[in-house]
DNA sequence: AATGAATGAGAGTTCATTCAT
DNA sequence: GATGAATGAACTCTCATTCAT
């Protein structure tokens, strides 16, 4: 029920569009399923039922129920990932705080587009294997923030890598929380305030001083 | 494979001594096979097994394989919320980044004990229910940090209890990182000095103007 | 979970008092437990435990499970059969439809007395053994009931026997129907006299000629 | 062990040829099972070895075991339902007595037909769910014979139901008797002529005085 | 390529029965 | 004699995966 496959490549491309369509279908059915039915609900079976097509053919596209459920998470990680990345780059040269300011909205923004898969994917989390694939998601974070650190107008650190690491965990640890609760709009304004001043506060109190 | 039960309270209590002993090698076992086999190979026979019971004498004790797992997190969050309440305590009156300080240290250390047995229960968290006893025992921490920023020495917050909760979330999610990289002391070490300078930097930033 | 026991006696004869009520306890809860749970509900534990004795006692009294159950359907059949002789005793020498409407109203009332666990008991007699102790019971009940017909005033049957036989499996057929609906009394008053007339108008054409 | 199911409709219609060949080959090794095992003999595992199939596609055709069982009691209760609507329909405005034999003819040979089957049924009828499909069953017949009489040439009945009722109980008694005696020659035609007489007598007895 | 019936290992759970205390 | 913790075989049911059509 667990673990997450030898290979996590998916068995073949989708080059042709049916294919791409198939495999489309498919993700999309996993993600209703998930979240409907939760990790243990979500059956190969009736993934495919949903998607529309067979168990046989969805064991065409995926070596494995792992491999699917893999994709989902790499696919989830990729964007928010993403949404950091280019936050960062659009933000290097400025100053600290604008800096942070950027990121935490970019990092809660992204999370909140996709509350609800966002949440059903923290099971996946736990398959083995799973831990590489996040591993890997904030290792991309980390260095863009890392980066966007280095090149900041008004400040400098000792370890960039190590306090962006820390940042990230920081930012991603109060917002599983709100996402738990629900996400309710209230707790979400506070959460972005508050996160804001978390980022704040720590780069200010980690920099070397001036 | 997943949900909590229908009724967290064990079966029977363990009043005489040999059910005692047999309850207590029943958590043993549980612990380490989480561990070994991960939370869908933590079976109730392998569990029995290991504790060298036999399967009926395990569900004496436990309605069903939930209420066993549900247990195990319970143990542990009770451990960890805790050494977070004690030193709240403690502190109550100190100086705000001496409080601060003594905040991240007791979760630091509490985490640390119990390093390898936090990680695999992160996975029973996912389990339905988890997130309930999650809740309850995060309240807990909140609750005892909140009291202690609101008596705090040298310092005033507007919310203390929303600060308080963001403050633990930022605490846990680098935490958890440092865990999942199997905690070597380099990076416990950094994980310390920069945890620190979070807690305090984020409560400066948080405080109200003197 | 079914089949009747090798030996059908008990383990021990109640001689003692406390024996006896300790036996009686437990029949007691058997009926109970049968009516309320059903025979697969009625498991040893839950019989003791309602007895208000140990498992280990119950053993102590039955060779295992399935003595119990047997227990309670001879114990019933006892009852019913006892009932169906001294009315059969009682009328010998009577007309022949006073015979039938005696042993109408003998056999209606015993099963009525016992009605719910009458019907609970059903499931028992289809253990392996349970077929075994109705024939007997049914051989008491058509042995009375033949001897009755052989001395009755105004009538004679080329086979007794054979007629008790059929008369008594047709008063139980419309009987259990009543018992399975409940035992209302308004189908119960229309059950004793259709069963009266069943019984006269199968004997009168059942008799020689005279 | 016992309780009908939920839904007692099968899981999937084997509208394929294969499936129907696997759908009738495990109707057929229940029967079997059940006839040589009992009802708690009769576990899934062993039907689906003896039908020559995984457990699995017996499942993938019943919901559950309960659903199984009754599967069988309603196959069955519809054949002899059907054999003694026939003969009512048929007899429709002859003589009472005539459509007395006839009904008894009818009800006998179609029990017969099946007679061990008919046996090992009694023990599915304990089930939870399983007096409702009797009663349904026996409604069935009951309309018709009620029917029946209500269209009897040369008599006429107050409560043609209520009769119809008891005489079928009547009739279904004396041949559970034989049946559990395991049907021999003799007794079957023993059975045959005082069941002929029982219903004459009874209808005889029960009709409204010309 | 697509289908979906068949597979079968293996999971959770129950409960009659025993026996050391 | 009484107890009740321990036993473990046996049961029902699921679901990832395959392969003949």
């Amino acid at each position: 029920m667990s673990a997450l496959p030898d290979a996590l490549q998916a068995r073949k491309q989708p080059l042709q569009s049916r294919s791409k369509a198939t495999v489309d279908a498919i993700r999309q059915a996993s993600f209703q399923v998930l979240i409907a039915h939760g990790l243990d609900g979500t059956t190969t079976t009736r993934v495919a039922e949903r998607a529309g097509v067979s168990v046989g053919t969805l064991y065409q596209y995926y070596r494995n129920r792992s491999t699917m459920l893999a994709g989902l998470l790499e696919w989830h990680l990729g964007t928010v990932a993403g949404a950091v990345e280019d936050a960062s780059a659009r933000m290097r040269g400025a100053a600290l705080a604008d800096a942070a300011d950027a990121l935490v909205e970019a990092f809660v923004s992204a999370k909140l587009e996709h509350a609800e898969i966002s949440l059903a994917l923290y099971a996946i989390a736990e398959m083995h294997g799973g831990a590489e694939l996040i591993a890997a998601a904030k290792l991309r974070m980390e260095t863009a923030i890392a980066a966007l650190l280095a090149a900041t107008a008004d400040a400098r650190f000792d370890d960039p890598q190590a306090v962006a690491g820390v940042l990230l965990g920081a930012l991603i640890g109060p917002m599983c929380d709100v996402l738990n609760a629900g996400a309710p709009p209230a707790r979400v304004a506070l959460l972005r305030t508050q996160l804001t001043l978390l980022a704040r506060g720590y780069l200010a109190a980690a920099r070397v001083p001036a």
